[in-house]
DNA sequence: CCTAAATAGTTGACTATGCAACTAATGAGG
DNA sequence: CCTCATTAGTTGCATAGTCAACTATTTAGG
């Protein structure tokens, strides 16, 4: 059955979030299918440390646009799996610093793969102009509603 | 600080995961606001009914594009609030046939009414024709994700 | 200096999702 | 007819997300 027949729609809040979906269970699928024992949420956090090296949770959560809750959370999963470590030590003691343990610096390369393909599986049979095109519909309807001025009250 | 700095990308991948939470939770917004008790997810069901009348769950699974492990527990919780009723009985045994009640009845004008707002607010700033453009695409994603022949195996 | 506001993180309650395992009912083939 | 595969739905387990309330720390202002 055709998993894209959402009566609703002919709208971006119903397509996105079908299409999330449906991106988010495939990247899932092919991690594990590669043995990659993370999930894509706790992925995006391994590409902010992968690039900044150490991070406080709540530069985390800037990065990947999600609350400082979800962080702790995720944080916890990634520490679990002796990928991430927390210090809560530094000069301000209410900060924690989150660093990469060894495995977690050792997974990039073969995660960053898994990704790279993945996306351009999903990206695969879409014209490239539309696709750019797609990309800033996207971003401006985000900018639109994090910025909303007054929620339409 | 902007929500949309995901270091990850310019792929579909992310920014619909991103575009389809700024949505979600507009939405969400918008219904509370109006004096809605629903959620999206919820009200995705209640579109199916005000549509089909009657549906099993496996059917509203179909329509809204979930596993029928989350309609189980979305339908419970329409019933907990009195907007859908289950009726176990029917030549199957095995189904149950979800209808509506009075009051879920009620609720479709003005549901529909925030609905139609909403999703004008999210598509508001863009550019009709890149917004048809962008819904195909995103359709097509959906589509090939649905039927990927061996998942790049 | 000391209180009040702001910030970083945690926790609990609630909702949602997927997978796997399970029950119950149906249908198909020997 | 009876067994076996299929289908509908439920439940347990793990993950994720939001909001609100809370602790601890820092900072700003009287």
């Amino acid at each position: 059955m055709n998993r894209c027949e959402c009566p609703t729609v002919e709208s971006l809040g119903c397509l996105t979030n079908l299409s999330a979906m449906a991106a988010r269970n495939y990247l899932t699928r092919q991690l594990a299918l590669n043995g990659i024992d993370m999930t894509i949420e706790q992925f995006k956090v391994m590409v902010v440390l992968w690039k900044e090296g150490v991070a406080t949770q709540q530069a985390i959560a800037d990065f990947v646009g999600k609350d400082k809750t979800s962080i702790t959370r995720l944080i916890a999963g990634l520490e679990k799996r002796c990928l991430i470590q927390r210090s809560t030590a530094c000069q301000d003691k209410r900060c924690n610093h989150v660093t990469l343990t060894p495995q977690g610096i050792a997974l990039e390369k073969s995660t960053m793969h898994v990704l790279d393909e993945a996306t351009a599986s999903l990206h695969q049979g879409i014209d490239p102009t539309e696709l750019v095109i797609t990309l800033r519909v996207l971003k401006q309807m985000c900018l639109t509603l994090n910025y909303s001025p007054k929620e339409t009250e």
